[in-house]
This record gives C-alpha cells, structure tokens and sequence, in this order.
DNA sequence: GTCTATATTCCGATAGAC
DNA sequence: GTCTATCGGAATATAGAC
C-alpha cells in the first residue's frame, strides 16, 4: 500500500470512529509514523483528504457492485448488508451518517462528493430491488427508490442507534429487513 | 429564559446544527452576547453542557409524553413524527443521531445520558405502537420494540440522508411509516 | 517525499476584579 | 453573575533543509 492509500485508509477510520471534525492529522501520524508535515504534502488541505477518503469509498462500492452483478439480487441485498455488519462489528459508523450530521461545517468539495455517493448506494438497491421484485424474490407494494430509503435509512441509523440501546438491535433490525422483503405465500 | 436556559438553548441548537465537537464556547458566546468565562460559570466544562442539554431532551418527551398522554396512538405517533418533521425544517438533525456518531470522542457522562434518552424514545415508541395494535388502529407483525426500531431509525437517518440526496425524501419516509401501519381491510 | 521548525489561530479552562 | 486577562495546549497549514 503506498503511503497516501496508507493515509486515506486511517482517515477513513478516524473519521467513521470519532467524526471528521474530532480527527486531526496528528492523529493520523501517531497512527502510521509520518510526520504532520508529510501528510500536507499528500493532501495540501483536510478537505482535499476527506474528499480522497469518499472517493475511496465510491470506487468499493463500483467494486463490490462489479463483484456481485451477475449475482441474484438476494445475493446482491447481502452483499450491502454485509458491508453494514463489518461496520457494526468494527464499532464504526456509516460515512454517510458520520458526515451527514456535521455536513454544515464541511466545505462544498466535501459536500459535493458526499451526495455523489450517497446517490450512488441508493440507485444500486433500488435497482437491487426492481431486479428482486420483477423475479418476485422480494415483494414489497411501494415505489424501489422508496423501499430502498427505507433499509437505507434502518441501516444507516441503527449502527448508531444499537449504540446506545443494545448492540443486538443491529442484527434485529438487519432480520427485519430480509423477512419483510420475503414474498407471501 | 434564565441565561442558563438561554445557553442551553443555544448549544442544543449547535450540536443539532455543526455536531459537538465543531461547535465552541466562543460559538455560544458570539450568538447570545456574553463571555466564554460566563459560560464556564453555569457550565464548569463542555461535558456539563452536554449533559444539561440531552436532560432539556428528555424534560421535553416528558411533557410531550403528558400533553398527548389521553390521546390515540394515532395522535401520539404522529406528535413523534411533528418533532422530526421540525428538526428537518430546520435543517437539524436527530441529538442522537448527531451525538451517536461522536460517540467514542464523548465523556461517560455525555454517553450516559444520551442511553437515557435514547432508551425513554425507544420505550416511548414501543408504547404507542403497542397501545396501537391492540385497539386494531395499527396493524405489523413483529415486535412493538421491534416495529420501533425500525420507525426510529428511519427518522433519525432520513433527517440525515435527505440532505444529500432529496429533501422530500423525508415527506416519503415519513408517509410511508404511516401507510404501512394501516391495517388491511 | 519526509523531515524540523514555526506561524497563526482557536480551543477549553481558570484567576481574580467588579 | 459577568467581566478582563491569560494560560497551556492543540489545530491546520507553510517554509525550507535534506
């Protein structure tokens, strides 16, 4: 891993585990033995390394969708949860949420790239779940794009919820979301 | 307002507003005209500010909880929803959603508290949903605690997400809650 | 690319006058 | 209770040597 995949790496983190504006790059230092000044050097500005960090992001998400395309969509809904519970066990929090509630103090590049991937998740489950509802391996009486806020929004807010309530909560929300997908008999 | 509820005031709102650890004591100072030192008085530390503002939290589910206490589930359940549909028009956030995700930079005291609240709204949820279905007013099939989590989550996160990808996004979510617990005729 | 050294600003917190 | 003044520390960022 080259240094400035080594720093992204520890700012992506720093940011999911104590928020952007609580991590500093003297945290990110101590961490991977580099001095302050170096970082600078990769990432003139903290902006210019968050906005990398999301990046990095978007391109594990076009990976991952690459990986499980041909997949079914069951398969494919897993795959995204499963990235939900490597999350939870790892007591972090989704970037989305992590940026989303100090979204007011970040600059517009970071804004900017933060929307592009908070669209990008959510045009893959909805299409995840039009694919899952035309195959009728899902069944749910709501537009894709609304039911995929849904377990978008459950997701995203129980890895901070099961938090403070009980850390069960995760895997009882994430149940709750594939039996209620499941189809009638 | 006492000068302590004025401080108080005006913390909640930049926690909801910036997150905790963006926002200052000079913050406070600035919008409500008195010195950072006088701040200290009433509040010795940052933590004590913390703390005094999630109990304003919870004095106010109190009261929500008594004024709507001889009302239907129907009208308990959207009096919840009321206090999420203003954080979202004013652009805010969740304290637990904005708090949670700062959690591992928070005194014990900051996170114990914010168990409290957490747990009251979770409890309080459960209630109505509970109160809910056995009037035949509400119809799910899983656990009221359960039912809760999953209607909790989808507040707390599309307050947060809608700010990146739609802001009618909430009115969906919020709507689509109350579709799903009409019972089938 | 990484380092030392430093500039600048801001933070939480305290002492003591009024 | 509120103020002025200040401390000690930490933050982002830059200049310049190697």
């Amino acid at each position: 891993m080259t240094t400035r995949e080594t720093i992204i790496d520890k700012a992506d983190e720093l940011i999911r585990n104590k928020g952007y504006n609580a991590f500093s790059f003297k945290d990110i230092s101590n961490d991977i033995g580099i001095k302050t000044a170096s970082i600078h050097y990769h990432f003139p500005t903290k902006s210019d390394l968050g906005v990398a960090t999301i990046k990095e992001h978007i391109e594990r998400v076009e990976i991952l969708k690459k990986e499980v395309a041909n997949q079914s969509p069951q398969i494919k809904l897993e795959a995204f949860l499963a990235v939900q519970k490597k999350i939870k066990l790892e007591n972090k929090v989704c970037i989305v949420g992590s940026l989303a509630t100090d979204l007011n103090t970040l600059d517009d590049s970071i804004k900017t790239e933060l929307q592009l991937f908070a669209n990008i998740v959510l045009t893959w489950v909805t299409e995840i779940l039009t694919e899952g509802k035309e195959l009728k391996i899902f069944d749910f009486q709501i537009p894709a794009r609304t039911k995929a806020l849904m377990i978008i929004t459950n997701m995203i807010a129980i890895v901070q919820l099961s938090r403070l309530t009980d850390h069960h909560d995760f895997e009882t929300v994430k149940e709750t979301i594939l039996q209620e997908l499941k189809p009638k008999k």
